[in-house]
Order: C-alpha cells, then sequence, then structure tokens
DNA sequence: AATGAATGAGGTTTCATTCAT
DNA sequence: TATGAATGAAACCTCATTCAT
C-alpha cells in the first residue's frame, strides 16, 4: 500500500467511486471518469486498487460501514423499544436522503449473485440482525412485546421494513414505486408515524407504564 | 414457410435471457452467451428483438406478467384479509422458489438507476398496490381491521414484507442475510405462520368469526 | 440460368436493384430490401446472380447499356456537328434527369477502384469515344472545325463536359456543386446554349450554310 | 505526459485513412485495417476521433485544404487569363499525380448520396468557384474574354474540366477511359498544349499584348 | 423450385488495464 | 513515482449467404 495520496486525496477518490458506482452502477461507472472527477489519474487508483473489483469492494465496505455507524448512532441501550423504533426509523430516512450513493451501493450489495454476497451479507446483516434480535428479545422478556412471535422474526421483518424505508429514497425504482402507494406528497413524519403505528402493532408492544 | 424458431425455441430464448439478465443484470448479460445457452444464433435474436434493450423489455414484461399473474392467482375476493394474506404470503414465497430467475429479473428492475425506473414500477407497483390498498381499504370499513392507519401506508408496507418475501428465495444476497435473522434451517410453514402473527398484529385483524 | 421468374419480374429486380444501388450505394444497399421491393424472394435472386457483387454488375451492365442506348439515339449521322452536340446535351440532360438511377450507378463504376474499371470503361467509354472521334474528325476533314486540336482530345474534353452534365443532374454532390457556379434557379434551355457557345468556340465551328 | 502519438504517427494515420477511404470507400474501408495500416491500435483512433465518420471527415478536410492549397498556389493575380489558365491546368496534372489519395478521397466525396454532400460541395466549390469566376468576369471586363457567356458558366466548364483531369490522374476507371479517347502514351505537356487550344477558343481569348 | 428464417463472420466502438516517459 | 495515452479484448449489431421446408 503506497502512502503518496494524501488522506483527502483518498477519500475523495472514494467518495466519487462510491457516488459513480452508486448512480451508474458497477458496470456503467468508468475507472477513467472516476479518475477525471476525482482529479486523480488512473494510473494511481491501480496502485490502490487491484482493478475495478476492488475499488468496487472498497466502495461496497465504505458503505457498509456508514450504514453500521448510522445503525450503532440511532440505537442507545437506554432507549425504550418503541424510542428505539423511531429513532432507528428516523435515521434511516434522514440517512438515506442525505446519502443516496451508499444506498445505492448496499442495493448494489443485494444485487451481487456469486459467493460474495455471502460475504457482503455477514459484514452487514450479522451486525444488525444481532442488534435488532437482542433489542426485541429483551423487551420481550420484559413483557413489554408479544412473547408468542420468535424473536428472531420479529428483528427480521422489522429490519424488512427499515431496508426498504432505505431503498425508498436511496434507489429511483422504491421511489416511484412508493408513488403509487403513498401517493407523490411524501412526508418523512407521516411515515414514522403510519410506520411507528404499524410495527407497534406488529410488536405488539404495550405502552409501558408512565 | 421456412422453419422459424418454434415455440418452445422463443420459450427456450426468453427464459435464457431472463435467467442471463435476472443473474448478471442488463450490463453484464450479453446477447452472445443468451444465443449460445439457447442453441440458437446471435442473429436470430435480432430478428426477433430490435436490440439487447428490447430482449430486455421482454424479459421483464414476461417477468411483471407471472408476477401479476401469480398476485392474481392468490387473490379470492371471497377470502377474509387474514386468508388473503396467507394465501399471497404462501403464493409468494412458493413462486420465489420456483421461479428465482423472475425473481431476479424483479430485483435487476429496482436496480435501474435512469428514467426507465419510473415506467417499470408503473408497469408492476401499479397493479399490486390498487389491489392492496383496495382489500385492505374495504377491510377497514368492515371494522375488521384497525382504522388508525392510512390504508395505503398498511398496503404499503405490507408489500415491503412480500417484496422482501420474493428476494429472500430468488436473491443470493436476501438469502444470506435471512440466515443471520432466523438461521439455516429455515421452513415455509414458520415463515407464513409468523408472518402471519406479525401481520395480524399489525393490521389489528380482529378475528371476525366467533 | 432458370426460366422461373417472368420477364416482367426479372426487369423489376433489376430495376429495384439498380434504384437501391444508386441511392445507397453498393455497401448500403440490401439484398433483402431490394427482394423485398422487388416483391421477389432473397432466394431466387441468388439463383439468378451468384451475389450480391454480381448483382451489381448485372445493374452496372444495364446502366451502361441504358447509357449507349441513349448516345446511340442522340446520334444522328446526317446532323452537322453543331446539330449533334446540341442533340447530345440535350439528350443527356434529360436522360440524366429521368434516370437518376443509372447515372448513380455510373458514378458508382467510376468509383471502382480495381480492374473492374478497365472493364467497365472498355464497355461503355470506347463506345463513345469512337463516336465522338468519328464525328468531330469527320467535321475537321470537312473545314467544319478547327484543324489545330488533335480531334482525339477534342472528343475527350467534350464527353468530359457531357459527364459532368450527366452528373449534375443524377448526383447530389454535383447538383450542389452546380449551384455555387450558376445559382439554384438552374434552367435545361439556358445550360444548353451556354455551353453550345462555350463548345462551339472551342471547337471553332465555322457556320457551314450560309 | 506520456507518450502520445507522434506528429509523424497522427500524420501516418490521416494518410493511411485517406488512402484507405479514397480507395475504398466510406463503407468498405475499416477501422481496424486503417489502424493495422498505421501501426496503430484501435483504440488510439478513437482517442483521436470520435467515431468512423469523424475520422472520414478529418481525412476530407485534410483532401480539400490540399486540393484548396493547390489553387491557391497555382493562382497568381499578376497571370493573365490564358496564364493562370494554363498554371492551373500544369498544376492540376501534377498535384492528381503526385496525390492519388486525395483525388480519390475527393471523388469518394462525389459519391456521396445523403445530406452531407451539401455540406462537402460547400467545404470546397465554393471557395474554388469563386476564384474562377471573379477571373474570367475580371477577363470579360477587360476584353480579354468573349462577352457573349456568362462568366459562371465558363468558370463551370472550366472547372468540369479540371475536375475531369483531376480523375483523369488519381482514379483508375477514368485513367483508363482516357485511353479509349487519347491512347495509352499520354503526356502531360500535349494534355496541357490540346487543353489550352480547347480553352482558349472556348474562352474566345484574344491574346492581348502585341 | 421457391421461400425467407437462420446463420455467423465481420464491422464499429468501449473501456479496463498497462507501461513508457 | 505519477501520469494518462495506448492497447486490444470483448461487446453489440448487421446483413450476405445458405438451406430446411
Amino acid at each position: 500500500m503506497l502512502k503518496k495520496l494524501t488522506d483527502e486525496q483518498q477519500e475523495k477518490l472514494l467518495m466519487t467511486a462510491v457516488a459513480e458506482f452508486g448512480s451508474k452502477g458497477p458496470e456503467r461507472a468508468a475507472v477513467s471518469e472516476i479518475a477525471r472527477r476525482s482529479g486523480i489519474s488512473v494510473g494511481v487508483i491501480y496502485k490502490y486498487y487491484k482493478n475495478k473489483e476492488a475499488l468496487f469492494d472498497a466502495c461496497l465496505a465504505r458503505s457498509t460501514d456508514m450504514l453500521k455507524g448510522m445503525i450503532a448512532e440511532a440505537v442507545d441501550p437506554e432507549d425504550s423499544l418503541a424510542e428505539a423504533c423511531e429513532n432507528l426509523i428516523r435515521t434511516c430516512i434522514s440517512f438515506a436522503r442525505k446519502n443516496a450513493p451508499y444506498i445505492q451501493m448496499y442495493h448494489a450489495i443485494t444485487h451481487e449473485p456469486g459467493e460474495r454476497a455471502a460475504y457482503y451479507a455477514e459484514t452487514i446483516e450479522k451486525y444488525t440482525s444481532e442488534i435488532y434480535t437482542g433489542i426485541i428479545g429483551k423487551a420481550q422478556e420484559e413483557g413489554i412485546v408479544r412473547s408468542d412471535i420468535d424473536p428472531a422474526y420479529l428483528a427480521f421483518f422489522f429490519d424488512n421494513l427499515l431496508m426498504m424505508l432505505h431503498f425508498d429514497s436511496g434507489c429511483r425504482y422504491y421511489n416511484e414505486r412508493r408513488k403509487f402507494y403513498i401517493g407523490a406528497e411524501y412526508d418523512d413524519d407521516k411515515m414514522t408515524e403510519q410506520m411507528m403505528l404499524f410495527v407497534k402493532g406488529a410488536f405488539g408492544i404495550r405502552e409501558p407504564e408512565v
């Protein structure tokens, strides 16, 4: 690994690549364009990354890091389950809007057909699944959440909904799709409120005592 | 009149193309490979389809037709909401397992970044959104479903869960991801049962009959 | 050689081919299009003509026949030289306008780089050169035309001018080019008159009769 | 800064392309063949020229530049009309023999059937037509040239003859054709002399001095 | 014998990767 | 060492020609 690119340059390169890969997809994104946009020569990219795929992988890694960071920030062990859910929902929505390229990269991961899929799933989903399952399992034990559902499934369905929340904001198709369901005039608070109602019902959350 | 591609050959071409586009995406899928795998020449593909994009569109149309057909078959106006949900869940699961290429194709659509996304979304989501919103709205009016949630959102969240059910079976990443939540030993009935519990809670379904 | 195509069909095929080759050039003209337009199947074209090139050759042959026929009709042994010239000029102009495809084919011949050029030159130019040189030589002997120029050169320059007259009407480039010289409002009679003045001066024609 | 195609390499590329386009026409000339003959890769051609058409256009521009340059050099404002004509004739003949590819290229342009023909015609013919018409018109005013012919037509017929002079040397067909008129033993001086006699007669040039 | 669908070689163009400077 | 021009494999697409029916 060389050390001639400053950290800022490396960062810019990665961000540019994320944006290119995210918006155009891994095929249509051109290394030369990424070089041009980031003000770095093609040659140096190949010094830092073996090939286009390695650059793509780095972008994926960066994106999953960001997603994990977002989750980590959103979850506070002190929160009640309802608070945790609402925080996650709000955080997902705002993160996705501000970081569309990461979301698109994330979606690109889900499109991977080969063995890499397993690797990437492990990188990110293992982390979130443990967090969510833990939170929900604890809430079940505390009697706050219905106990007739496997907490793993509860966590799974909940994360499914969060993933879709991401894609709604970051990916064109999902964004269009959402319009057919809830119309074009979208509002974050309405979405949060409705999803909270849905989730609370699904979880059988009993508002704890005052 | 000359030989002409038999119906089976045409069907094989389309299925091969669906599989290629679904697994590799529209960019990486090669027309020449589709030809080779279909056992026909490149030229004949261009007789039946103007260009690669037209072939992709045909694959898309086929996939959406299949998905819509699946939904249409699953929904019976006589069903109670709970029955309808269970039918949809079971149908999605079994369809996705038997028709992974269609699901992958569907996922490939969701990956499209440009204007085509809007067109594709209209092709399929408009149809399902109207069906689900209709069913749920009616159930609300009948007092079977909680009325404090907008039926459009209920339908939206429900379809989100169904989409993920599709992808779980059809796409590698989602399949791996599921393992982190509910373990490797997956079972259709368990999934159906758990999801029904989740959904019923979310919908606030009151079992109508005594 | 088969005999299943009627004479009219053969004629139609050839005319269609001339028009296609003439307007699109030998490369862009497509055999299948010629077949479609002439109402004859591709297969039968290949029964009558070994390949596309042979069809092109037949079109060339037809075009040179027409050109020769035109010349033959225009020249009357009884005519004075001036009359002969004017007849040729007028005939070239009207023929070219009515038979643009033949002219374009003729131009295509002139574009041939290989040995075929020699063959085609012989087919048509030998014929015209002998006619023109004969007419002019005779006029020289009769003292009607200046005798200080080689009649072969006189014939050559005169035919050069006639060729250009053809191309002016039949070929797009020459047509545009003419506009830069004499403006867009072209008139056959003016052209004839001006060219006759030019030629008479060049030939040093002394009006014989009183 | 990297190697980059040297000026000689660029020149060689263009000359090779001129030769290919000139001899085979824009359709039959293959970019890969031009690359091979130039000793460079296909890709680099597309760095310098957007596509095949742009390369053709560059060849055209080069050819017309050469032709215009030739005309510009041949014409001296001090010359008498007869001198100007003789210079042009001699220059055309020698230029065409030394630069057959440019001439073939020029002929290829005249073969273009579509709208481009108009553009090409403007590029070159506008220039020469104005020069010739100017020279001849002035000579008419000075009483050196007959005034009963429109100077535009005089210039037109004269340029027709010059064009043919070009093609005679540069294009196979015209070269063969010439033999039928004036025999195989061609001689530049004889051609010049005969054409001068022809043109002087046509123009009605009165030798001014003495 | 006639048809016209199928073939597949060959052309244009792109872009990941290399490497001379 | 960094550059970015050059490379050339590989993709799309066309259409002359063949040949099963």
